[in-house]
RNA sequence: GUGGCCAUAGUUCAGUUGGUUAGAACGCCAGGUUGUGGCCCUGGAGGUCGUGGGUUCAAAUCCCACUGGUCACCCCA
């Protein structure tokens, strides 16, 4: 038997009305904040994603789903969304038609990972961008509408973390820094982190391992080393996160695992997840859209994972709307059931979800399915009805019945 | 990539120290009610016990390998 590939779902017919809830909502909120969607190829060109996330992130290093093509190109399946949405934005010239562009997407990612609770191959994100302000105000923007989201599905338990990872003048001292102070206990770290004291020193600060984080507890934050605009750009984000009334905690030891954000970085977590926690993550990146090719633009964003959010909204029990058939017109004889069959298709150009039983079963096996199928009315039609042009409409919610018009069906069902 | 746990009907699971025909619940189908669903009752269909090998007179049960799932590490959505 076929069976899926490992770490990917099929998103089946009795969840796919949830999945559409979702989407729908998100679009309405995105609206409200006037992003508009972006919807780009799900491959691009490898050295995309290597350049924009960063050769030695783990994302690029050891994550992706890159194959060579029939032509001989090196193609990746999309890993985020941030690089293919910057890509299409310098492309498109984006920047001529208006000095800041909003955008959101929603769509499938994939990721070369062992599948546990919360992470899958190909799994669903979705996200905003905001490219070409360097204003607070538009990190809180992008702060505020993550933030709104899981407001909107009644999230209680999420957290959001913030931080500064400062910018192309203060991080390279900072991590000088750091990376001096990491030396001196460079022997009693765990392996991974002694890895990386070169190459990514503030990841050691974030470090899970016990031993690491009693190490490095004392040691200096960036925030402590960001320059006079990084420091007043934060601070500003935070008095205006303050004013929005939106909670938050700094984390100092914040680092995202894409290496172009600047300045703000944050996240949000929830507990109700398992050990993966995040639910989304974003920041600052004003060095991408030149590092990819475009002209110097100072951008904001995020991401976050639908399935994660789906699984809180799960576990909470979220009452999701499922869709129904209005009406199950049941034939009592098979003489009637052309007639049925024609009806049903008025009924369903005039905009009335209608079902019937294509099975030519029992009136009674009808009746099951009209429930099983959770429709609002049904309407059993024998001789008796077309003889008189009545018939009787049942409501399967409240188990009432009343004598109706055939010809009045469409009125009844409004 | 590393590790723990798991694998028996469509689903969730039971299956004793290895022993005849592998069970339950739910779901599905039909009937009870020959023109009315939900509750109830009766009956029915449905399994190469993940795959391959080994031990044994005998394996769902013990052993090995593989595959798949799951959870965790790493990291992230």
């Amino acid at each position: 038997m076929y069976k899926s590939i490992k770490g990917t779902k099929d998103i089946l017919p009795a969840e796919s009305a949830r999945w559409q809830f979702v989407e729908r909502t998100l679009r309405d909120i995105f609206h409200r904040y006037n992003y508009k969607e972006i919807r780009t190829p799900i491959f691009e060109q490898t050295s995309l994603f290597a350049r924009s996330i960063g050769e030695l992130t783990d994302i690029v290093g050891k994550e992706m789903y890159s194959f060579t093509d029939r032509s001989e190109e090196s193609i990746t399946l999309r890993p985020e969304g941030t690089a293919s949405v910057i890509r299409s934005f310098i492309q498109n010239n984006l920047d001529q038609i208006q000095p800041l562009t909003k955008v959101f997407y929603i769509g499938p990612m994939f990721r070369q990972e062992r599948p546990q609770a919360g992470r899958l191959r190909q799994f669903h994100q979705f996200g905003a961008e905001a490219a070409g302000s360097p204003t607070a105000e538009t990190d809180v923007e992008i702060i505020s509408l993550a933030v709104e989201i899981y407001r909107k599905f009644g999230l209680k338990n999420f957290q959001l973390k913030i931080n500064s990872v400062g910018d192309e003048d203060c991080r390279p001292r900072y991590k000088e820094l750091l990376k001096k102070e990491l030396l001196k206990v460079a022997d009693k770290l765990s392996p991974e982190s002694q890895k990386r004291i070169e190459q990514n020193p503030m990841r050691v600060l974030d470090s899970k391992d016990e031993r690491d984080k009693e190490l490095t507890a004392g040691m200096p934050l960036i925030t402590e080393y960001l320059n006079e605009e990084c420091s007043v750009h934060f601070e500003r984000v935070k008095a205006l996160l303050s004013t929005c009334n939106i909670p938050f905690v700094v984390d100092g030891k914040l680092v995202r695992g894409l290496d172009y954000y600047t300045k703000t970085a944050f996240e949000i977590t929830s507990t109700a997840l398992g050990s993966q926690d995040a639910l989304a993550g974003g920041g600052r990146y004003d060095l991408l859209v030149k590092e990819l090719g475009g002209k110097p633009t100072p951008s904001v964003g995020f991401a976050a994972g639908i399935e994660r959010l789906m699984m809180i909204l799960e576990n909470n029990h979220f009452e999701f709307p499922e869709p129904a058939p209005a009406l199950f017109l049941a034939a009592a004889d098979d003489d009637s059931r052309e007639w049925i069959f024609k009806r049903a298709n008025e009924l369903r150009s005039q905009g009335i979800a209608v079902e019937i039983d294509l099975l030519a079963r029992s009136l009674k096996a009808q009746m099951k399915e009209a429930d099983r199928q959770n429709a609002e009315f049904s309407v059993v039609i024998g001789k008796t009805e077309l003889q008189n042009g009545t018939a009787q409409l049942k409501n399967l919610r409240n188990h009432s019945q009343k004598q109706i018009l055939l010809s009045d069906l469409e009125k009844e069902l409004q």
